[in-house]
RNA sequence: GGGCAGUUAGCUCAGCGGAAGAGCGUUCCCUUCACACGGGAAAGGUCACAGGUUCAAAUCCUGUACUGCCCACCA
């Protein structure tokens, strides 16, 4: 006797083995069958698996088995990202721990580091992905990796592609510094945090000593820096002072007072101070002005060039000793609160220094252009459509794009220079090594994959590599064509590529899938994928971002080893809909647990019912069946269509939901109930026969939501089915068909439960034990639907607990009975001595109300002449339908009540 | 500062022009031979607020108020 729950653990570990064994989800071009091609976001080398992550590749999964059940040649591509400065991060806390630092090992020694951490934990997170169902080959020779042999031709490729058209270059520039990561970033990688600071208003006086400007900043420190000072030149206040200068407090510098527009008058003071070398507005002005850059703040974050008290500070102690110094010398005029956003490393989450700096940049403006193009005309569609906006808004403000990082883990820049020809613009630092490079100064570049023999201009053999690595993104970029080894020609490349839908959550939208799109278009000509499906972010119960320093992590590993990986799929799916963010909490899982827990127990069912070596006719047709196959056939057909609907629309919510509430609702509640007397008849073959037709049918349908237990059951069934594939993934899911529709039957069993309910609701009423049988006459003025009943009167008697059930035609209501109403009939139920009519009468009185009271709103809207004339034919034959059963209904209680008399 | 969502039962959310829905939770009845991770029944809602369009509005429009995101160089 198997168990009366579900055990998954065991059942789930089995078959995520045998998946992978027999390789049912490797994919070869198949010429035949349209190809349905997902590359998966490769996770970041960084550690485990979050509920993110899971939700988003469940998403993935699901289609796949979706599209693989509808006759596709689908191919999930696995692989990982090397992830660049947040793995380098991971690798030196790793250091850190044994006390080391990435320069004690230096760059070398460290990079061997990186590729053994790749060894050990690359694919630990496509092995966790396995867990979860994930119908990824993970065999070695199918994984890629941002990084390895044929991405690396990839990235050379796509850098020289770009170069050659000049659409690479090395600019001096104003970027985002992280002076903890050590290096430049991209502006999308810098995120924004409001915080509580304070304004400080800070006397610059005129070289003459005599009051100058108070000027209002949120950065001291920076005045170190400070080239000029700015008012605006519609500025009443300040016109006297515009040409004048300023001695700037702390230093023996004089600064001159400029006009500019940018300036607003009504901010803080009306003056502002002006950093070039710090601030991207100052940066600007800098450059209309003509002003010098003094940078104040070196590449680690500390004071430099500036007066020795403030030397190697950091810029928080500078800060301090400054605003000291400051009130000291009475050039502190006041401070007030101020709340304002501070940039913050993506990555580190420490304060980004925005600082001039000699940088590689993509030009972005022609490929965004192209871009927009796609996006407008729907070469690309977005899912839910509302992203398409703010997407293009994106591609329409790009900024060229800053991909060299000072880090060490990443793709070299392939670019070397010759130590003699590049002398001036070669900078090394203490050790040795090339640290900086200038073109400004006279380094000239040489664009190869592998280290050039010798230099072109001067043959000198002494060739170093640009020290610098790529933004990581920018091989991420290249995943959907790389993954099939571009830039070698292949038949795996015209066959997978352009991919069918990329999935991803909104957060990485313009950080990937943007620079996907513009490099698709850029090197392949042609989109990387025509859908993209924008997902939500898995947040906590109380719909905060899950994050380890709140300590709200729901780790999605322990969750399937608790409820088991089905439930938790089950459970995601169930609550994401359109695209809308997911409140997720333990308790959700349960009602996923529920549900497989319900699965499987029908199977059991099915499996006792079912005799050894019994014989089952397999015989769907029409004539072969009652009304109660033909209404779930009818409802099982109609379903199918809904699935297919919502999966074509990437609403895999939807889906799940229609294939859930019929399972439950109709098959388990009405069907199967049903089917139990039957199989105690001559009906036995035929109901057997739908019986494992919709289970089957289910199992293929839920099969790429849980796969897990689809599978296992299946393989339980498949002994009494008439022919059956190796694995239920091998099957197709059934198309609904047309023949089985039949609205006839929807009606005529709607008739049955609604009496069934009746009968059940009086004897919940009534307090009628549930295990007790009780008369019941039901009667009709109609003879046509009673005739329906009297065809299956069995189906009453059986789930309403009947005996002796008289169907008769205006039947009188017999004494002492309580009554109810449905639809064109009325049901009685002969209580004896045990009815307390006053209570029966205050219950039918309350029914008449009601019902008197729709009345009057069907009549009231008929009584409209407006509605009469504007509304629709079949919305008012459907008002006057329902005045008619209302007043039917009003029929019957009144005479009801009078029997009370 | 701009843009985009959301505001429906105690909680999480469907519905998005024609009689207010689901799941969970709550209450009552039931261990009947698939399942108590179950079955049956019930309670519970001026669909944020104010206007408007319409024969008809939770649903469309316009405001308002919160809430949450995203974008933006206001010191």
């Amino acid at each position: 006797m198997l168990s009366k729950t579900y055990e998954p653990k065991q059942i789930e570990l089995k078959w995520s083995e045998i998946w992978q064994e027999k390789k049912i989800f490797s994919s070869k071009p198949d010429s035949t069958k349209e190809a349905f091609t997902i590359v998966i976001p490769p996770p970041n080398l960084t550690g485990a698996l979050h509920m993110g992550h899971a939700f988003n590749n469940i998403l993935q999964d699901i289609l796949i088995r979706y599209k693989k059940m509808t006759g596709y040649e689908t191919y999930w591509v696995p692989g990982t990202d090397h992830g660049g400065i947040a793995t380098q991060n991971v690798l030196e806390k790793l250091l850190k721990t044994e006390g080391k630092t990435k320069e004690d090992l230096g760059r070398e020694k460290f990079l061997e580091k990186a590729w053994q951490w790749r060894k050990e934990c690359g694919d630990t997170i496509l092995n966790q992905l396995k867990k979860l169902g994930c119908s990824l080959d993970i065999s070695k020779e199918n994984i890629r990796f941002t990084m390895d042999e044929p991405r690396a031709q990839a990235v050379f490729q796509a850098f020289k592609s770009l170069w050659d058209k000049k659409n690479i270059y090395r600019g001096i520039r104003m970027i985002n510094w992280c002076p903890r990561c050590g290096t430049a970033l991209s502006d999308i990688e810098v995120e924004y945090e409001e915080e509580k600071s304070k304004l400080w208003h800070i006397h610059y006086p005129l070289e003459t000593g005599e009051k100058g400007l108070i000027i209002a900043t949120t950065r001291p420190e920076t005045m170190l820096g400070d080239t000029a000072a700015a008012v605006n030149p519609k500025d009443e206040r300040y016109s006297n002072f515009i040409g004048k200068k300023l001695k700037l407090p702390l230093t023996d510098r004089i600064i001159p007072i400029i006009a500019d527009s940018a300036v607003e008058k009504d901010f803080g003071t009306g003056a502002v101070k002006i950093t070039p070398a710090h601030d991207i507005n100052d940066f600007e002005m800098g450059k209309r002005h003509k002003l010098e850059n003094i940078r104040v703040i070196s590449y680690e974050g500390r004071m430099i060039n500036c007066p020795e008290q403030y030397l190697g500070k950091s810029v928080q102690a500078a800060r301090k000793i400054i605003l000291e110094d400051l009130k000291g010398l009475g050039f502190l005029y006041k401070e007030e609160p101020y709340k304002h956003s501070v940039s913050k490393c993506y990555r580190c989450n420490n304060n980004i220094e925005p600082l001039v700096s000699e940088q590689w940049f993509v030009k972005m403006k022609d490929m965004a252009d192209t871009a927009i193009k796609a996006a407008e005309n729907e070469e690309i569609k977005f899912y839910p459509s509302s992203w398409k906006k703010p997407f293009i808004d994106w591609l329409k403000n790009i900024q060229d794009w800053c991909i060299s990082r000072q880090i060490w883990w990443g793709h070299r820049i392939p670019v070397w220079y010759c130590k003699a020809c590049s002398a001036e613009g070669l900078k090394f630092s203490k050790t040795g090594n090339l640290s900086r490079i200038s073109f400004k100064h006279g380094a000239k570049p040489i664009v190869s994959f592998n280290r050039p023999d010798k230099c072109p201009l001067c043959l000198g053999q002494n060739l170093l590599q640009d020290p610098d690595v790529l933004d990581t993104w920018f091989s991420s970029a290249l995943w959907p064509f790389s993954v099939f080894n571009w830039p070698e020609k292949s038949h795996d490349l015209d066959y997978y590529y352009p991919t069918s839908v990329l999935v991803t959550g909104y957060e990485i939208l313009y950080l990937w899938v943007a620079r996907m799109l513009m490099s698709g278009l850029e090197h392949m000509n042609k989109v990387p994928f025509p859908n993209v499906y924008i997902h939500g972010i898995v947040r906590d119960k109380h719909g905060k971002k899950m994050s380890k320093s709140l300590g709200n992590v729901i780790d999605p590993l322990l969750m399937t080893d608790k409820y088991g990986t089905d439930a938790v799929r089950f459970s995601l799916i169930f609550h994401s809909v359109g695209g809308k963010d997911i409140q997720f909490s333990e308790d959700i899982i349960i009602g996923g647990r529920n549900f497989i827990n319900k699965l499987y127990n029908v199977s059991r069912f099915l499996m006792m019912s079912i005799k050894e070596n019994e014989k089952i006719s397999y015989n769907l047709s029409p004539a072969n069946l009652k009304l109660a196959d033909k209404w779930i056939l009818h409802k099982y057909n109609k379903t199918l269509a809904g699935l297919s609907d919502s999966m074509e629309n990437f609403d895999a919510a939807n889906a799940l939901n229609a294939i859930y509430s019929f399972f439950w609702d109709d098959f388990c509640d009405w069907y199967i109930e049903l089917a139990k007397p039957r199989l105690e008849t001559a009906e036995r073959s035929k109901v057997l026969t739908v019986l494992l037709h919709i289970f089957t049918g289910a199992l293929k349908a839920m099969h790429p939501f849980i796969p897990y237990i689809t599978e296992e059951l299946f393989l339980n069934t498949k002994k009494h089915l008439p022919l059956s594939k190796r694995f239920l993934a091998d099957n197709l899911i059934d198309k609904a068909n047309q023949n089985f529709i039949c609205e006839n039957s929807e009606k005529q069993m709607n008739s049955i439960m609604g009496i069934i309910t009746q009968i059940r609701i009086l004897r919940a009423q009534f307090e009628i034990s549930p295990a007790k049988k009780i008369n019941a006459v039901i009667t009709s003025k109609n003879s046509e639907d009673l005739k329906v009943l009297k065809e299956n009167a069995d189906y009453i008697a059986f789930l309403a607990k009947t005996e002796n059930l008289q169907i008769i035609e205006n039947a009188e209501k017999p004494k002492m009975s309580a009554s109810a109403i449905s639809e064109s009939f009325s049901i009685h139920i002969p209580m004896g001595g045990l009815i307390d009519i006053e209570k029966e009468k205050e219950r039918i009185g309350k029914e008449y109300a009601k019902t008197d009271k729709e009345l009057c709103l069907w009549n009231d809207k008929l009584k409209n002449e407006n509605f009469i004339k504007f509304a629709p034919q079949t919305e008012i034959d459907k008002i006057n339908q329902r005045k008619t059963e209302a007043l039917e209904k009003i029929e019957k209680l009144k005479i009801l009540l009078e029997s009370f008399k």
